[in-house]
RNA sequence: GGUUCCGUAGCUCAGCUGGAUAGAGCAACAGCCUUCUAAGCUGUGGGUCCCAGGUUCGAAUCCUGGCGGAAUCACCA
């Protein structure tokens, strides 16, 4: 049993000895001991008074003796209400010995009975490139799952591709305009970013022609919507609307190229989906949908022919379903997917990673499908996450603000390589090795850098000062871990083996006890990040891992300890802190190099 | 204007359902490599936890009201 539980059935036994009430589980608050006390565990004794009558000093008091009898309780002490609990070195070294090579250390046990939850996330655009934004959301996405997954759902990775809409008409009247029939192939470039720049270049055009217009008179929205490449933008939109054989040939092919560049970025980034969902397929079940409903009184029409939802009586406004030409909105193919992946997977939550500009949206969703009755609205749940900023302010497409992904990738290993390179490591392997151990330490240094921030909250991320490789960053974790391997790798070429029985008598250092500590966190922390959705909570606990590691690291040593019993300790000290901090990375979608 | 979210060191961020003297990293300065990888370790300086009230044994955390910022409230996505 765990030394928590322990500790608050012993804390319940006293009440009951003593002829008091039992407290529940909310009065006994156990926490670790502030690094400046001596303790493992703090029992605050505040909440317990009540129910004892005394002192908070006495009744700390009162419990430490009592809990002093536990064979896992060394010893105590009470400051100002607060219960110092210090646990005996046996239970820390038993727990290692027990822990060290236990390969589902911290993983949740799949339930018995299907799970399946959903994680959206990605969601692209067609018509240009991923950038920072789309970064943070496929690290989190992937995290997210990598997180559900361990804590025993069968999770299911799904992407949806906004592949329709006037964006990406835009983009194709561009190449037909301007292209001279090129592929991205003939221009030296990726798909999507060939096909971004056909995006660009409408977006001027149209700008130029906007201008134009305005200075010959016109006001500005109504120019806006009457330049002739919006008009014929629109045109285009509703060919491809009829299946215009032409238009649709064209979109395939300009899709196709994107998605070749997609991949490359996803792979690169090391995400990967289960199932993809395209816009273009979803949209009609979202309109069949909608007929439904209006067939059964539960949407209305008005009068020009569009329909809405009514959610005044939900403290919410109308909210427009089908446009009065009978097109579909954003929300209406959102719907249709909705319903076409429950159906699918008949999945107990359906996770959408989305920002939280979206956070309206997410709210009428689920309500409209509840309107509409589908008994399970309720689990859609948007995992809304905070923007990525530039210290110049929100990045902006259109003023061409953004961080491209793919340079991001790209700058964040050419520095690793640098580095790498001026410190001298990577001497003795092959090239291929050495690119893919920069590759590994640069993605590494990205993803840490956007996952270890609570999803929650915006970041800034600051492109000239870029992203360190030394303090709490996913190399130093990735270097704690690369020193490990060595060091077990010379313990091994030196014949000593660790062993996994109990060597009794051991007295543990506090650099030990911390170590020991927090790797016994380690499944408190996975399934409280699996509640949250927050891979940052993993992030944390894996950097005060190492961080304290590196401590014990410099100051104890291992192969050369002379004492068996305590080599053997440190030695599955170590291969348990190398274990759980590539579990740990794992699950933010971080690999972790033996050598670095 | 309504709604929601946010405000912690010069900068980027931690701080779990309210708990002790609010912590890391970066940046600055000073140390530590004949000894298991120095992408490491140690030390110094750095704070009105936006402000004001309230709740209580106890508030960065909860409540109310301000101030500042962001998002959203589209026949955009």
């Amino acid at each position: 049993m765990r030394i928590e539980s322990i500790i608050s059935s012993a804390v319940k036994q006293f009440f009951v000895e003593s002829g008091l009430p039992e407290p529940d589980n909310s009065l006994i608050q156990l926490q670790k001991t502030r690094r400046e006390f001596k303790g493992d565990f703090t029992l605050v004794v505040f909440p317990l008074i009540r129910l004892m009558r005394k002192s908070p000093d006495q009744a700390g008091k009162e419990l430490g003796n009592y809990l002093k009898e536990l064979p896992e309780i060394n010893d105590f002490n009470v400051i100002k209400g607060f219960l110092n609990l210090i646990v005996e070195s046996a239970y820390w070294s038993g727990f290692i010995t027990e822990s060290a090579f236990d390969s589902s250390y911290g993983l949740a046990g799949k339930p018995a009975g299907k799970q399946t939850v959903l994680v959206e996330f990605s969601s692209p655009n067609t018509n240009k490139p991923l950038h920072l934004g789309h970064i943070r959301n496929n690290l989190l996405g992937y995290s997210i799952s990598m997180i559900l997954e361990a804590n025993g759902k069968d999770v299911k990775k799904v992407n949806l591709v906004n592949d329709r809409g006037i964006h990406i008409c835009k983009s194709m009247l561009a190449w037909q305009k301007w292209g001279k029939n090129k592929t991205p192939a003939d221009a030296g470039m990726k798909g999507d970013h060939f096909v971004g720049d056909m995006y660009v270049k409408f977006e001027k055009a149209y700008a130029r022609q906007i201008g134009e217009m305005v200075e010959g008179g016109m006001c500005e929205e109504e120019a806006r919507r009457e330049a002739p490449l919006i008009k014929e933008a629109r045109e285009m939109l509703r060919k491809w609307e009829a299946d215009d054989p032409e238009v649709t040939r064209l979109w395939k092919r300009m899709n196709s190229w994107v998605y070749e560049g997609f991949d490359v970025t996803y792979r690169r980034l090391g995400v990967s989906f289960d199932k993809i969902y395209y816009e273009s397929e979803t949209y009609h079940t979202g309109k069949a949908i909608i007929e439904d409903g209006l067939e059964k009184s539960l949407l209305k029409k008005k009068d020009d022919g569009s329909v809405w939802a009514d959610l005044t009586g939900r403290g919410l406004d109308e909210k427009l379903l089908l446009r009065s030409d009978g097109t579909s909105v954003y929300i209406t193919q959102d719907l249709g997917t909705a319903v076409m992946r429950q159906n699918d997977y008949k999945a107990e939550k359906m996770y959408y990673v989305v920002g939280n500009e979206q956070d309206y949206h997410f709210k009428v969703l689920s309500l409209i499908l509840d309107e509409l009755g589908y008994e399970w609205a309720d689990s859609v749940e948007h995992i809304s996450y905070g923007m990525v900023e530039l210290p110049s302010g929100k990045m902006k497409s259109r003023e061409g603000k953004v961080v491209d992904a793919d340079d991001l990738i790209d700058e964040m290993i050419e520095t690793a390589g640098k580095l790498s390179a001026e410190l001298g490591k990577l001497g003795g392997l092959t090239s291929e090795e050495k690119e893919s151990i920069v590759e590994t330490i640069g993605t590494g240094a990205l993803k840490y850098f956007i996952l270890k921030v609570d999803p929650k909250k915006n970041m800034i991320f600051n492109p000239e000062e870029s992203i360190d490789f030394n303090g709490n960053t996913g190399p130093f974790i990735q270097y704690t871990h690369a020193r490990i391997c060595s060091l077990l790798k010379k313990a091994e070429q030196q014949g000593i083996v660790p062993e996994s029985s109990e060597r009794p008598g051991l007295s543990l250092s506090d650099k030990e006890t911390r170590v020991a500590a927090l790797l016994h966190e380690f499944p408190r922390v996975i399934a409280e990040a699996g509640r949250n959705c927050s891979p940052a909570l993993i992030a944390n606990l894996v950097y005060d891992l190492a961080k304290e590691y590196n401590q014990f690291y410099h100051d104890h040593p291992v192969i050369r300890e002379e004492n068996a019993g305590l080599r053997n300790f440190r030695l599955l000290l170590s291969v348990m802190t190398c274990n759980v901090i590539k579990r740990g990375m794992k699950l933010l979608g971080i690999e972790v190099p033996e050598v670095m």
